[in-house]
DNA sequence: CTTGACCTGAGGTACGTACCTCACTAGACA
DNA sequence: TGTCTAGTGAGGTACGTACCTCAGGTCAAG
């Protein structure tokens, strides 16, 4: 039988209420009994019954995700899968909220975030740009016992072990190592289409893209970012210009998350032209496109996994413990018509 | 606040006495009393708090893993998931353990598999070959009120739904589809090895594999299956023939999950050709193949996630719930180099 | 020596469910 | 009329932990 906290006060040679004070980590108890109670606990290798603790405590665990305001097919992929999150932990009485930020200012997100209180969530995971206010706001969530860890969006101060997201630089040289691939050995250009080249995520995946062209696919030129800055006017209009300023274009790789509106481009203007298209993320369009073939490939993450990743490791953090790290790793996938 | 057991008595006009017998399926209630309990279930939206459940059943719950007796790098990868799973579920009182099975001796097999029993096991994982007896040795169990689900390799006549891994025809697909879009149109032949072509999945993935060599490679011919029986000196053999026999040999595709001995062999006596080198699953050898650059990509399935599904599957069914299918869905995955 | 701050123990109740015993009732049957 | 039985209710204990109160103890400062 596992040992309890009866077991454990007998073992420590303390009263049951020292037990829970030293567990709980109440105040009001000598170092020296802390010290003797944690050797106990390691001696006859005591373990919390999660169970009974979540049980007794009459509550479980609230848990926010913090989201762009604005966002398309991506985020509502993650939005459904806090809903099903729910459903997933509702037994063990967890319950999982969106909090939605208005990223592009700052002030706005950083005020959202501050409002965020302990009676309300006991972690949040962030996805949410690099800036100054942000990273305060999350510094101040943690003084105020609220655990926080990033997610999809990577805060570069933030302890990275917790991150909850690919690697984007693994991510944009895997899109590199297809487009290579894919294009045969031709000899040709490349464009590159973004939203904005401002986020870290971003400038990762360029990055990784870039490195695995040069080093291994020297017959392929690629061109400099394109910034649609989420206009679909202006998407349509830089692809037009490119593909008619590029007559041995070979292929075109959407680096952001939301790649409706240059995929709608691209069918409306580049049908004919055989090219090699990737894109990020598995959505409604994405997902349509690889099948009519527009797309010769999605790399992309798992939204789901990416939810209840997020909150395994909040709860783990709540509950003292560390989350099994080959459960969490985030998976970089490729999806091809055959494996969709 | 959540109905408890309590509000459910109330709701239903009937005794906490009678709502443990109705909610557990004990016998000596009325048929019209279990119906009244049911419907107070559905109006006060009723869902037992399977914390308190669990902890106060003094147990929670056990299930096994049957596996082959022999194996190797596959097989040690879904061994120490299975490891990992014990840590994952241990605050939950969740137990996991593998049963080995001698899947070439049906009858001894099946004998194993009747040793089985309530006491030891709620419910097994079954990754087995299908044959009559291993069928009728499932069917027992179920009788002997073991949950039972197949697990990696499919059982065709048990209920679908529960299936616990990877569509294998799409899988050979996937393998197809990369197979021939590495191949650059060049036109040549691909050889395909396999331990043994008697197993169902084998059967499926070379299916996949080539319906879409057919219908869009027309480029490639795929030569009959080579079977090494899983014996390394035969194993060298045949891929030694093959080589010599084949001067327009474009790539090999390794359908078996255990691809550690014709890598092997492929390096020693393939390496000068640049062959396309497609393989399965997830291994050491797989791995430092696909970084060596011998292998071109392989296609995968996540052992943490097979293992894991296949025991929130089986707790569901033991709580007689669903599981949440968007959950459970097993991904044919890529990996090449850069997505490792 | 007294005071007060700090530490510790004893004992309780509660969480929501499982599982047990016993007593009671209504109706069937002899 | 009495006996039997299936169905039901009342009440209890238990699971392992959290959280509460209160009583008593130690020890240093005054």
């Amino acid at each position: 039988m596992r040992p309890t906290t009866k077991d454990l006060a007998k073992a420590a040679g303390v009263s049951l209420a020292t037990v829970d004070r030293v567990l709980n980590g109440r105040s009001g108890v000598r170092k020296k009994t802390v010290d003797a109670v944690n050797d106990a606990i390691k001696k006859i290798g005591f373990e919390r019954n999660q169970l009974a603790a979540t049980l007794a405590r009459k509550r479980g665990y609230r848990f926010g995700f913090v989201l762009p305001k604005e966002g398309d097919e991506f985020l509502e992929e993650i939005l459904v899968r806090i809903r099903e999150a729910n459903i997933t932990w509702r037994a063990e009485m967890i319950e999982v909220k969106a909090i939605r930020i208005d990223e592009h200012d700052p002030h706005k997100a950083a005020l959202a975030l501050s409002k965020v209180s302990t009676k309300d969530f006991d972690g949040v995971a962030v996805m949410a740009p690099e800036t100054p206010q942000i990273r305060d706001a999350i510094k101040r969530m943690r003084e105020r016992d609220i655990m926080t860890i990033p997610f999809i969006a990577n805060q570069q101060d933030i302890e990275k072990d917790n991150f909850v997201g690919i690697n984007n630089r693994a991510a944009g040289a895997t899109a590199g190592r297809l487009m290579g691939r894919f294009s045969c050995g031709r000899t040709g250009t490349v464009a590159v289409i973004n939203d904005t080249m401002q986020s870290r995520d971003s400038l990762e995946r360029r990055l990784g893209f870039d490195a695995i062209s040069n080093q291994f696919f020297s017959n392929l030129t690629i061109l400099p970012s394109l910034e649609t800055f989420g206009d679909p006017e202006r998407t349509h209009k830089i692809i037009e210009t490119t593909l008619n300023a590029n007559a041995n274009l070979l292929g075109v790789y959407i680096i952001g998350s939301e790649a409706r509106v240059p995929l709608e481009a691209m069918e409306r203007l580049g049908h004919d032209r055989h090219l090699t298209v990737l894109a990020h993320e598995r959505t409604p369009s994405t997902t349509s496109a690889l099948k009519k073939g527009t797309l010769a490939a999605i790399i992309t993450q798992d939204t789901g996994h990416l939810v209840r990743s997020a909150v395994r490791i909040l709860r783990a953090k709540c509950e003292n413990r560390s989350a099994l790290a080959s459960q969490e790793r985030i998976r970089i996938e490729i999806l091809i018509a055959e494996n969709l």
